[in-house]
DNA sequence: AGAAAAATACCTAATTGTTGGTATTTTTCA
DNA sequence: TGAAAAATACCAACAATTAGGTATTTTTCT
């Protein structure tokens, strides 16, 4: 690695930052611009500094990690968000990184892997504590291709049409217009859906189409 | 890193597997145990051997890469898929990614880049080249930040709260009574979603939630 | 050719959604 | 402290959806 990474690391235990600033000064591409022991002012330090990654411990009191990491996000984009955490909960570790965070770590982590993690996100990657991301499929989620969609969800071909056009939008009146039916059989497959894929209404049906990828939306 | 990397290489054009690997053994902790023409050989090769990580030409012929994408995880979950690819098409990507493909990066990139996405993808991150993600939304710093999502489409806290039941398949008596609201109440801030976000239906707000991922689904 | 699966169509009743209003209270912010 | 925005609530009428069926025709596949 050539360039000089500045990390700025937010935690409220001064020998915990300490400890992370030695670590991380062993090697010479890390360049420790600055430390804050709550979220508004590692916000604050945001504004007026270059900083590639912000490493967040999410247990900061003041302003809890939750909120540092979306005002991060939304406010200076192009700031890598690394939370250390104690908690191997996958749950709380996607919600984290949906609200913006590039990489979650538990804190017992070796060295290495956060040596690792910080070139990771910089690189525009995103990183998951393998004791995280073996709790569940955080991860590569392996959804079924869309050639198969039918096979997969047992859907007839008809079914899968008439869920297009729900996906669009199109009452029952409509679909059976476009299609040349009753409104009754459009109805009828309808219900056949809703059963096949146990969800209870139109919202669930759409929901389930584009989640899963059947439709180019 | 201590420990040696595992790699086996599964490309059709011999002479990017000799650069692949002239390159590769330039750093001690690579190793590379094989390498294969087409995508039976690589399954093969990894019932028998292991692997940490399968660099895998997309554009392999006889088995198409997606294919023994979606093979390698389901039979040998524990070895990272790192695909290598010409295409910066984002939806391409992210289908493989879904796949269960450990990282995406494009056949131009450095090598330095290379080597990050290997170390990355071993360490149970998802590694995918910058070129394909500012293309789109694929990972999270393109996307608007969800707190934002109001702002962009002035929506109001209430409505945005409203829209993820919807989505959840409530209907508007479901949502009074978990917002303590009356049904009326509920109505009337689905009718500003349908006129704020010019859609007829509710198949339309939901997809239009889905679609701009303001949902977490 | 015969069985199974898919597609078609119909009926009723209850629930939910949509449209087009009006109007008061509460919150936010300049 | 006002004005504006947001949230709340109500009414009526009509459209659409959902749930519970039954039943015939057409297509697919062995």
């Amino acid at each position: 690695m050539r360039t000089t990474i500045h990390i700025f690391i937010a935690d409220d235990h001064q020998m915990f930052v300490d400890g992370l600033k030695r670590l991380l000064q062993t090697r010479r591409e890390f360049h420790i611009v600055g430390e804050a022991y709550d979220g508004a002012s590692a916000l604050h330090f945001l504004q007026n500094n270059q900083v590639d990654v912000l490493i967040l411990d999410i247990n900061m009191p003041g302003m809890d990690g939750m909120e540092v990491t979306k005002q991060v996000h939304s406010h200076f984009p192009e700031v890598k968000v690394l939370i250390l955490s104690m908690y191997t909960d996958a749950t709380f570790a996607k919600t984290l990184m949906e609200q913006g965070a590039a990489g979650y770590l538990i804190k017992n982590t070796g060295k290495e892997e956060l040596f690792e993690a910080i070139h990771c996100v910089v690189k525009n990657g995103q990183y998951i504590s393998k004791e995280v991301a073996i709790k569940s499929s955080l991860i590569a989620e392996n959804k079924p291709a869309r050639e198969d969609f039918g096979k997969t969800y047992n859907l007839t071909r008809r079914e899968g049409e008439i869920l297009k056009l729900l996906v669009q939008g199109k009452t029952s009146p409509e679909i059976a217009e476009s299609l040349y039916l009753a409104t009754y059989t459009v109805d009828t497959h309808r219900k056949n859906l809703l059963r096949k894929l146990n969800v209870k209404n139109t919202a669930g049906l759409v929901r389930f189409a584009i989640v899963h990828d059947l439709m180019n939306v």
